[in-house]
DNA sequence: GATGAATGAGGGTTCATTCAT
DNA sequence: TATGAATGAACCCTCATTCAT
């Protein structure tokens, strides 16, 4: 499970004004901006979110933005890619080695609770469910750089599972997206209906591995 | 299954510009104002769409639209209860007879793939999934009206599977959620991903029911 | 005084749903549409106020509204006109007699509180005090039908006293306006500040008379 | 008389567009924004009045007005309030002295003539007796900080006149409006009826002043 | 670099007017 | 004659983007 770390992932913005170089200030800057478009484009969609109001929250002027942003559209854009391209790095990484298949899977679902859902990058993954349709290069680039990079590597290992006997035959093969649905649907769900009954992803997940490879035995 | 037939679903505008009577022609022009609605919601998100655009693409005149909805946001309402509500009604009087629960969740699943994914209201399914967030007033109604009762529905099916032994345990009572998930995912797939690897949903979901329930003996 | 009764200038609306003839029924339409009119473009002012609420109103449909007035500037020029005239014309019929002038201006007074002050034709003055300006066609009629005749007849009168001894020289003859002013301010005010402070017309211009003639004798 | 100087009143701008401070720049603009305002608003009416003209004649974008005032409304009450309330205060500051009260009432009338009747201030009070019925708020204001302020020190004065013997009786105690009756009426005659007949005020109300205090001897 | 005042295109909404019924 | 559904010009206001300071 060590071995899905995610580890350059964990980048959490510290300020301290002191006198830094004007490289890490910038970059503070950008780290700033990227943090409060988040939360304008969650709370209100890109096309509502106002460039106004991320400079607010970001402490600093509006023009500032387009110091470091070509335009709103840019700072959306490399907003999901900045906060999910070191996520993808960290799964690429991610080594087999001997363990049962379900550990892996289990270890996935982890790191995705863990890294994913229980941080602001569910924020981002909604974004990208929610606003993905009207921009077509970025759907284009999630599509290449992480579903199907994604589902290559699901399916090498669903594959080993099956060889190995640990899945009765090759359905999950041909669709690994069974697999994550349920994440998909549990951060849809935490957007639409948390107020009314929230959701515990992990334990529907460990649940949905259960239906999917046959119930564990008690440890 | 065919108790499952969502019979009063199948209103298509047919436009016969002779002598009608006014009520009628007002009708009409309602739905025509819905059908643009939606097209242009769907295709640009609700903050994004021209209401300008909707009545162009409904062949009417700009104040027309607002004879017949107070504001942009009451038509996006109107659209997605107008459309959706009917489905549910059909739902609701589906009878469970004796048959297998399995059979059941298949037909089902077949409606939402019949009447649902291969049909206009998948868009209707999609912007409620990706607008619902910035309509409280919207997930409030979706999730009392549909997804509460739906998943009410759905728990009394499946523990009726526990007890008759057709599922081992009640995991899926517990996540019924789980049942819909890949239905869920695949309308978010077809709007992001459709044009690189466009997705077998019936396909997908019986292999998923394959997997809950165990894979159906060949017929 | 009697010779200052304006006689036709009752005219109330009374409504027979009953047989009519045509043309009884279509005047009664105009009438209702006159006193919506008035409603409206007092409460609201000519550009706010809406053809919509007048038609309403006037229970009649709004199209009706076009078959008796062109549009509604029409509407507004009319209305004030049918509502004046009348009141005109019952002044210019004032025989002087042998009267003291005083008493004869008193009279004048007595009519205005009486037929204008008090009655809906107060709010008519006040729309061509408060709306004229925009109308130059209304206020070029209102100053040549009745603003220029009252001071030509006012100033006769005036002249008369004057030659009769009973004003002291001819100030009042240059400046007639300074007659009306108090009843002109009582309209606006009544707009403006009545619910701060109500004004007494008829007190504040037989006090202005008391100035500009010397104090009554008592009775 | 020099005691009823309205010093600090006029205000005309003077735009050199070298190099000013920004802050200079920026009170500019929103003078000439509240200039242009007064042409509009006074040409057309409120509700007529476009926004977009404000801003071509004060040679700024439509957008800039908004960042000065709020809405349409707030222009027009700023404007208002801005151009009278400077007035008012020179008003309250006049110390009476030991002058007859009638010369008192000649500097009033004199103040007014010339720092209201002869220069844009008369436009703005024409707004308030025009327009103020349909701001209640507006109308408020200007009761309770300028008509009964002004009534109340006028009453005083008027009191003193009649205890020094300088009018007869207390009539115009009662009713101090008269005082100001032929200035209100030349406001209003001059945006009605000019063209026709053009008023002189300051004869007008110079005549009114010796009916009500009887004639001056001449100098 | 950083700012925020200024801009003006854009879009939601209103409402006078028309005209088919 | 009477109606009110339909229209679209008009207009207020917002907000992404620019640029002088």
């Amino acid at each position: 499970m060590a071995k899905l770390r995610a580890s350059s992932v964990t980048s959490e913005t510290v300020s301290i004004p002191a006198q830094r170089p004007r490289a890490v200030k910038t970059a503070a800057r950008r780290e700033a901006i990227l943090a409060a478009a988040l939360d304008e484009f969650s709370a209100r969609g890109f096309e509502a979110a106002r460039i106004d109001d991320v400079a607010r929250r970001a402490g600093v002027g509006k023009g500032t933005i387009y110091l470091h942003f070509r335009d709103k559209e840019a700072l959306f854009q490399d907003l999901v890619r900045t906060m999910l391209v070191p996520l993808v790095a960290g799964l690429e990484a991610a080594q087999p080695g001997d363990q049962p298949v379900r550990k892996l899977i289990e270890s996935f679902v982890e790191l995705f609770v863990r890294e994913v859902y229980n941080t602001r990058r569910r924020d981002v993954v909604r974004l990208i469910l929610t606003e993905g349709q009207r921009f077509p290069s970025l759907a284009e680039f999630y599509y290449h750089e992480v579903v199907e990079r994604a589902m290559t590597a699901m399916r090498a290992l669903l594959q080993r599972a099956v060889a190995r006997g640990e899945l009765e035959d090759d359905t999950l093969v041909k669709f690994p997206q069974l697999i994550v649905a349920p994440g998909i649907v549990a951060v849809i769900w935490s957007g639409l209906f948390d107020r009314y009954k929230p959701i515990d992803v992990s334990a529907m997940m460990h649940a949905h591995l259960d239906l999917l490879f046959g119930k564990e035995r008690a440890p």
